[in-house]
RNA sequence: GGGCCGUUAGCUCAGAGGUAGAGCAGCGGACUUUUAAUCCGUUGGUCGUGAGUUCAAUCCUCACACGGCCCA
């Protein structure tokens, strides 16, 4: 491959650095301070206050910008933290340090040491004693005013973005500190955090098609788990009565601002709880990371406003529809009145479907995309609920809702089926499903339902998506915004 | 899978059927408190890939690749 201009003189650059003597990349450095630390400690103090201050500082980062004035330079230094600008003087730091300063780029990684003033215009500013380069550049950065802004490179070289697009970090900060906070408000309430195979020998728990893998020692074919309910019902079976889980599923289906392949959700599990209880909780959850997190509940997301003040809104799957499409409840008590309605508003329909399955493509099409603040749809078929609890009083329905922010999914909870009578003919009925040309249609488990022949207490179960969560609490429009390597095609050039 | 849009220098973007432009970055020079520092000079391109139309295509047409948004 031709290397560019740029490129071959970086590398004469660095052959001269060579040539003297110079370590460009010796990892003996110990960095005791940060830019926060600094900025926040001082941001008080004048430049009369500052004379008096007899401190050094020592901190290590990336130069992000260099401001050369002959004699004297100001650069840009980046940690973790943020910025801090560094003033490199010939007079201070001594003629070799200066004439090493001469060669560094913009993209270096350097250590300085010195004590803190401020400049005239007013800036904190650190006065390099000592400087040294820890990490030569050979590829230059982004530009400084506009940085990076092409979405392909920002998601192919994430290192990038995160170098030249301060907010990016902020973004995955946030992520980090929400799970925290999931997990500290399960540990509150006595939940046990647990891990179950991301391989799985079938791909239960959801509707929803696996990826396949084989194991060769085994000699057998696995599937990357699409959930881990089952596993984690095994374990309330065994007695784990409050349990939970923050990890990765896979599905094997299309990309797109709300669905990446791999993406992590949060389920937990509570024994001698109902669906009801955890609605609750579920507020409960999100009011205490709104509040950690924010600072409030109430906050932007895409130029709506969402806010999280309990109690939300609760209805059903059929009050919902009703209430959206102003028809009669009736037509929603059996399929061919269902499904004609289904066809009036030009939704596909296939004879093979289900009341249940006519209800929820009609629910899909006219209800989601209008519930904008935190609403518990209630409820569901049963039909498309091959894990949930019957409801007492309509067989034909679940003691599950779905929990919808912004238009969009955002958790799934029901009381858990936990008869292995009723178990089984559920999955009967997932495979009648399956052989009507349902790819996604659970699979028959017989392990688990020998499982359930132990006895598992009464059980609630959640799902809450984080990635998801996690978009709504950072304004983020796309899944790939939160989810630091997403997915895509990969290109023979540029590696990736 | 379908529709629309995009792909031009390391980065951010202009551009027009007739030898390819700017800013930043780079390189050379001036400058001891700058803030996208400034000033002078200057290097850098298979215009995503491949075909077609044309005297001539980076521009028009088609296909493909990658990406984005919307829809299923």
């Amino acid at each position: 491959m031709e290397e560019s201009e740029l490129l071959k003189k970086r590398k004469e650059k660095i052959d001269s650095l060579k040539t003297e003597g110079i370590d460009l990349y010796p990892n003996d450095v110990k960095v005791k301070d940060t830019t926060e630390d600094i900025l926040s400690r001082f941001s008080e103090m004048d430049h009369d206050q500052l004379a008096q201050v007899e401190e050094r500082f020592n901190l290590a980062g990336r130069i992000m910008a260099i401001r050369d004035f002959g004699k004297a330079s100001f650069i840009s230094l980046q940690d973790r933290k943020g910025r801090i600008q560094g003033y490199i003087h010939k007079q201070i730091i001594g003629e070799a340090s200066f004439q090493l300063f001469k060669k560094l780029d913009v993209g270096d990684i350097i250590y300085i040491e010195g004590k803190i003033f401020r400049t005239r215009t007013g800036e904190l500013t650190i006065e390099a004693g000592q400087l040294r380069l820890l990490s030569k550049a050979i590829r230059t950065l982004p530009e400084k005013w506009h940085g990076l802004t092409d979405i392909e490179t920002r998601y192919r070289q994430r290192h990038l973005d995160l170098i030249a697009n301060p907010k990016v970090k902020e973004v995955f900060y946030k992520r980090s500190k929400i799970i925290q906070l999931v997990r500290r408000f399960m540990e509150d309430r006595d939940f046990l955090e647990v891990e179950t195979p991301m391989m799985q020998p079938k791909a239960g728990g959801a509707v929803a098609r696996p990826f396949k893998t084989y194991h060769n020692a085994l000699g057998m074919d696995f599937y990357l788990r699409i959930a881990p309910e089952l596993y984690l019902k095994r374990l309330v079976t065994g007695g784990m009565e409050r349990v939970y889980e923050i990890n990765r599923n896979f599905r094997n289906e299309g990309i797109s601002t709300f669905h990446n392949p791999e993406f992590t959700m949060m389920e937990f599990y509570q024994a001698y709880a109902t669906y009801e209880d955890l609605m609750t909780m579920t507020e409960d959850l999100f009011v205490f990371i709104a509040r950690n997190l924010l600072g409030g509940l109430s906050f932007p997301y895409q130029g709506r406003q969402i806010d999280l003040t309990p109690p939300w809104k609760r209805i059903s799957v059929k009050d919902a529809i009703v209430k959206n499409c102003n028809i009669d409840p009736s037509n929603l008590e059996n399929l061919t009145q269902a499904a004609a309605c289904a066809r009036a508003m030009r939704i596909e329909i296939k004879d093979t479907d289900p009341l249940g399955k006519v209800i929820m493509a009609i629910f899909d099409e006219a209800v989601e995309a209008s519930l904008v603040q935190p609403t518990f749809i209630t409820h569901y078929p049963v039909e498309v609920s091959p894990l949930s609890r019957k409801n007492a009083v309509d067989s034909a329905l679940t003691d599950r809702f779905e929990l919808y922010i912004c238009g969009k999914e955002i958790a799934n909870a029901f009381s858990e089926l936990n008869d292995p009578v009723d178990q089984r003919d559920r999955f009967m009925m997932q495979l009648r499903d399956r052989e009507a040309g349902n790819e996604e249609a659970h699979e028959m488990d017989e392990d688990y339902i020998r499982t359930l022949e132990y006895a598992m207490p009464p059980t609630a179960g959640e799902g809450i998506g984080i990635d998801r969560l996690v978009m709504l609490l950072t304004d983020s429009a796309s899944i790939r915004d939160v989810i630091l390597f997403p997915h895509m095609r990969t290109k023979e050039e540029g590696g990736h």
